[in-house]
RNA sequence: GCGCCCUUAGCUCAAUCGGUAGAGCAGGACACUCUUAAUGUCAAGGUUGCAGGUUCGAUUCCUGCAGGGCGUACCA
């Protein structure tokens, strides 16, 4: 590719300044201030940062330097520098990484400045930013070159400061309730934990196929039998199916493991943690969310799927399979056709009910069948102990009653192993079962899409916008 | 996977009922020692995503491909 006449010019000055034997690429510079902390009776400072802006005036110029907490700017003086300096000055770009010295004053307007008295090139900028004014808006761009999003776009780093928050404030929340953090195998010999396609890769000492995880869940539930009995893990799961505005391949996830709880536990801790977070990184309990008013004040509705459904579709029979396509058809759903009761009660939910839950609601109570590691309710042993959590019609939470009687768990195992899907290895996890007959405490568990979670705080349409660096295909 | 849409200068955007692309910023030259989207003057910058087709002529119309966006499906 033919190198452009920009990156011509900014190799050209940095041979220039290589001639006049200034490294353009420099070593360890030692900063008294950040830009935050510079005030206007803060005397000789010294600090770094990269040049966003150049404004030139013959013999002296401004320029804006950035940092990580802000932005201030320069005065280049001519007859302060001297001749020399201001001469190696004038071959500094926007782009530049430059470390200062000088001291603070107040312009005409008003502006705190640093007069400049020296400064270092600390690395030269061969590329041009983009735009100083509208900023880097073409999507692909500020996925594919993430740091130029983060250099242009202010919110950028914002919300991926956001993220950090975060997942800092579920620590402390955690730690301070006795959950101890593990991290658990993400090569996993039998992918377990939910139904996703997983990604395989191959050990060639041990030469043998391994799945990157789909859940960290039957390695943290091994946890609960060895006595650990309150473990969490924030990492990465990794699934193997389409991607779009909700869905990355990797993606974050919370797994927490309570012994002696339920799921009803579970919701109170969802509920206390999600609050605190919203009162935390964005200091209230509403938020806004694609023009939707989010009201987080506890406590939040709890409602089971089958009332859900009654109450926005009317109906609450799955096994009348003939008023329920009559329904999905009415909604524009595409079915198969072999699709059993529950699977089209899902389809309908997600179609009708998921979007009209804006403010915070437990949905409870899941058919069995779809949950073959939850715990059957007492009195009803086709539904289990099992919530989801929908908020700005975002699904963020799943959790349930751990299921841990062996036996069951065997059934349970066997009743999916029936259910055929391409791609996933259909092998009971024996080795699960083997630590479940040596018991497991009854338990509450919680999954919770960090991703989404902050998209949830961040306002964000896409979980593009809170990944750094999300899957995209190869360039050509 | 399917459907719709997008791709023009480094960046942000114009324009063409098919007649050969224009501005701002950035960059270059000159001027300017308090500007801040600095200013003024001048000059430069493009295989209009890629490959074909139709046409006297395609950036514009058509087909295919690539990448991206949105929707939809898979993701219990």
């Amino acid at each position: 590719m033919e190198e452009s006449e920009l990156i011509v010019e900014r190799k050209k000055k940095l041979d220039e300044l290589k001639e006049l034997g200034i490294e353009p690429y420099g070593r360890r510079f030692t900063c008294t201030h950040k830009i935050a902390d510079i005030k206007e009776d803060t005397g000789k400072v010294k600090m770094a940062g990269r040049i966003v802006a150049l404004r030139g005036h013959g013999k002296a110029a401004f320029a804006d330097i950035k940092d990580i907490t802000g932005k201030m700017q320069l005065y280049f003086k001519n007859d302060i520098l001297g001749e020399e300096k201001y001469e190696i000055f004038k071959k500094i770009d926007i782009g530049d990484f430059l470390g200062v010295e000088g001291s603070v004053f107040r312009t005409r307007t008003g502006e705190l400045t640093l007069r400049v008295r020296d400064f270092k090139i600390l690395a030269k900028s061969l590329r041009p930013l983009p735009e100083k004014w509208h900023g880097l808006k073409d999507v692909e761009i500020r996925y594919r070159k993430r740091y130029l999003d983060l250099i242009a776009n202010e919110e950028t780093p914002r919300i991926f400061h956001k993220r950090s928050q975060l997942i800092d404030k579920i620590r402390e929340f955690l730690n301070e309730r006795g959950f101890l953090e593990v991290e658990t195998p993400m090569m996993q010999e039998i992918p377990g934990g939910a139904k996703a396609r997983p990604f395989i890769t191959h050990h060639q000492a041990l030469d043998t196929d391994l799945y990157l995880r789909i859940a960290p869940e039957l390695y943290l539930k091994r946890l609960l039998v060895g006595g650990l009995e309150r473990v969490y893990e924030i990492n990465r799961s990794f699934r193997n199916e389409g991607i779009d505005t909700l869905h990355n391949p990797e993606f974050t996830m919370l797994e927490a493991y309570s012994a002696y709880g339920d799921y009803q536990e579970m919701m109170e801790l969802t509920q206390e943690l999600i609050v605190s977070l919203a009162k935390e990184i964005l200091g209230k309990e509403e938020i806004n969310y694609q023009e939707q008013k989010i009201d987080l004040k506890p406590p939040w509705q709890r409602i089971s799927l089958k009332e859900s459904l009654k109450e926005y579709c009317s109906f609450e029979d799955f096994s009348d399979l003939k008023k329920m396509k009559k329904i999905a058809k009415g909604l524009n759903l595409e079915l198969s056709g072999k699709e059993n009761g529950f699977e089209i009660a899902d389809n309908i939910f997600k179609k009708r009910v998921q979007p009209a839950l804006i403010n915070p609601v437990f949905i409870l109570d899941y058919p069995r069948s779809t949950s073959p590691l939850a715990k059957s309710k007492p009195d009803n042993t086709k539904l289990v102990e099992r919530f989801e959590l929908f908020i700005g019609g975002l699904e963020i939470a799943n959790a349930y009653s751990e299921l841990n009687d062996p036996a069951e768990q065997r059934r349970r195992f066997e009743e999916e192993l029936k259910e055929e899907r391409e791609g996933v290895k259909k092998t009971i996890d024996e080795d699960y079962l083997e630590a479940l007959e040596y018991g497991m405490p009854p338990a509450a568990g919680l999954g919770i899409g960090i991703d989404r979670l902050v998209m949830l705080l961040t306002n964000s349409s896409s979980i593009r916008e809170v990944l750094l660096f999300p899957q995209l295909k190869p360039e050509q």
